[in-house]
DNA sequence: TTGAAAGCGGTACCAA
DNA sequence: TTGGTACCGCTTTCAA
């Protein structure tokens, strides 16, 4: 028998003892006799053990990894969020399952699917939409914790203060001496991209201006096009105010393409910081959310939610925005 | 019982058939009476019938799931290699589940665990290093696809040719008037960062410079650390090649932090294209690998090797680098 | 404290 | 073609 290939029967009969202890004197059990667990671990080394954890969870109905399905590996801001959450699911001994649902409402419902399939211990999630159908998962009583977006159903959750962000950021814009701020938006029916238009109406609003605004998917070339069709419209804006990264990129090769220079010929905020924010001529202005602190807020809320030491009702987490003027905002 | 949480024998009731036929005609199997997958797919429908997947891949030993375990989410390089993954397996009807093993070989060994115990039906796998132990894997004969670094094990891999990408890239920077190029290096444990230090070192000695590198981990830290100290070395440098994308981003803050100007003062390229290398000035000279391709291309060997299509030996597919050269390079 | 045995929820063999 | 049932590997009562 190949090393690794062992089951429980095969370390019981090495140790001279029963399934059941085996079992037990693993899983520290304290009633084993310190006799057969040293038995009972030599046996297991001897032959190269390792549970089989589909059967463990079979058996347990439950396992030691988490979800965390999120829209956009390629985004920095999830990716920074997904650092949160591991570094602390595996401080509480949780591996965690990435999910890419891109945007995608079939392939978030096929996670959903898998990660009740699997019986995840608990699911974090940045569902696509707040109609999303999280049912499997309540079914089978799998913790959830939202996050980024709003569910229509009730959870646990982690939110940033989109609204007063993107509010500040137009104020910002305004108060810098721009006359016409447009919006760059993501898609309607994405909760973020909308909170985060809302915020930019209230403060061109507050100041009696125009809105502008355009809808676009949050990906590079959506915020290309939907600048190209800002800056082609009969009364162009004159700034910017960009609903996440991937739509600046596109925004931002978009003006390089027309020669336009930022805080000079147009002023531009965008929201989320970048890596490399710092490092364009000029330099981003963004709203930074913190990512890395949503992620591990988050699974703290869904790890004392699987140890059923959270109170009853949803918990609600809602953290602030930082804006950080660089240039590309400031008139000049 | 709530929706959803219907069992196989449930179904078998409600249908009036046995648990055996509704296996059968929920798996589409030719043998059952079309009178009777009628049937049972009405009682399935009623009762929210879902597979419970965890008891399924006991018996069947195997999962719809792929496993990708990669060192960086963070690195636009890894995720993009995630989406050529995904788009594949969808295809085929596997879902992935992304790990980030963070260039830690404890956190690799512990999701290489997750998914034996777990039993994926495959792993993508890009090694911290060569000697990464995969036994658990070959134990269970869950086929492997290597990525991006060897591995000492013979398996299907995907590999990008680094080492001529690097001395093209090194002989480039020589061509364009930079005396004295230097390489920042990830760590010398990690394979691709060694084959492109070789691949430097093989343009340098054939010019007769000095070989000027340092290793650093694959971090902005790592990047910016490095650069310091190669320019307040005795005898600094005048051009830089950069071991992949996470490092440029520190280098270049480093040189922005002393007002060091690329193409003018000193010529930089770096491994790796970045959506956002186009976008800071002057914009960054590259050495690009088609990581998207390399995804497409490991899925696919995966795939027909778990489908038994696949020849006997190990099958290496080798990519090429494509250089992009902007103007960080370009001395002027 | 230890062992026997009953499941966990499907699948697939064998017999009818 | 359909049904009965053993079994996948482990955990956890229940008895001893």
């Amino acid at each position: 028998m190949p090393l690794g290939t062992a089951k429980i029967s095969d370390v019981a009969r090495e140790a001279g003892v029963s399934e059941a202890t085996v079992s037990r004197a693993l899983n520290n059990h304290p009633t084993v006799g310190p006799e057969f667990v040293k038995r009972v671990r030599a046996a297991a080394d001897r032959l190269g053990y390792r549970p089989n954890g589909i059967a463990r969870s079979l058996r347990r109905q439950t396992t030691n990894v988490l979800a965390l399905i999120i829209t956009d590996v390629s985004n920095p801001f999830f990716t920074a969020i997904t650092r949160g959450v591991e570094d602390v699911a595996q401080l509480g001994g949780y591996s965690v399952l990435l999910c890419n649902s891109d945007e995608d409402s079939a392939k978030e419902a096929t996670y959903l699917d898998v990660a009740a399939q699997q019986q995840v211990a608990g699911v974090i999630l940045a569902p696509h939409q707040a109609g999303s159908d999280v049912s499997r998962l309540s079914a089978a009583s799998i913790p959830i914790v939202v996050i980024d977006r709003p569910l229509d159903e009730p959870f646990d959750s982690v939110m940033v203060q989109s609204r007063e962000g993107a509010r500040a950021a137009t104020e910002h814009l305004i108060d810098s001496g721009w006359a016409r701020p447009a919006c760059i938006s993501g898609p309607d029916d994405v909760a973020t991209a909308e909170s985060r238009l809302e915020g930019y109406r209230d403060a061109v609003r507050a100041h009696g201006f125009d809105e502008i605004f355009v809808h676009t998917p949050f990906r590079a070339e959506g915020g290309a096009a939907a600048a190209a069709e800002l800056l082609d419209s009969a009364n162009p804006p004159d700034a910017l105010f960009v609903g996440n990264t991937q739509l600046a990129l596109g925004v931002m090769t978009e003006l390089q393409r027309r020669g336009l220079e930022m805080g000079r010929d147009i002023g531009v905020i965008t929201f989320d910081d970048a890596p490399w924010a710092t490092l364009i001529d000029p330099p981003l202005s963004v709203v930074s959310q913190p990512a890395y602190e949503i992620g591990t807020r988050a699974a703290e809320l869904l790890l004392d939610r699987m140890k059923g030491t959270a109170p009853e009702g949803p918990r609600a987490v809602s953290l602030e925005t930082t804006m950080r003027v660089r240039e590309s905002s400031i008139r000049h």
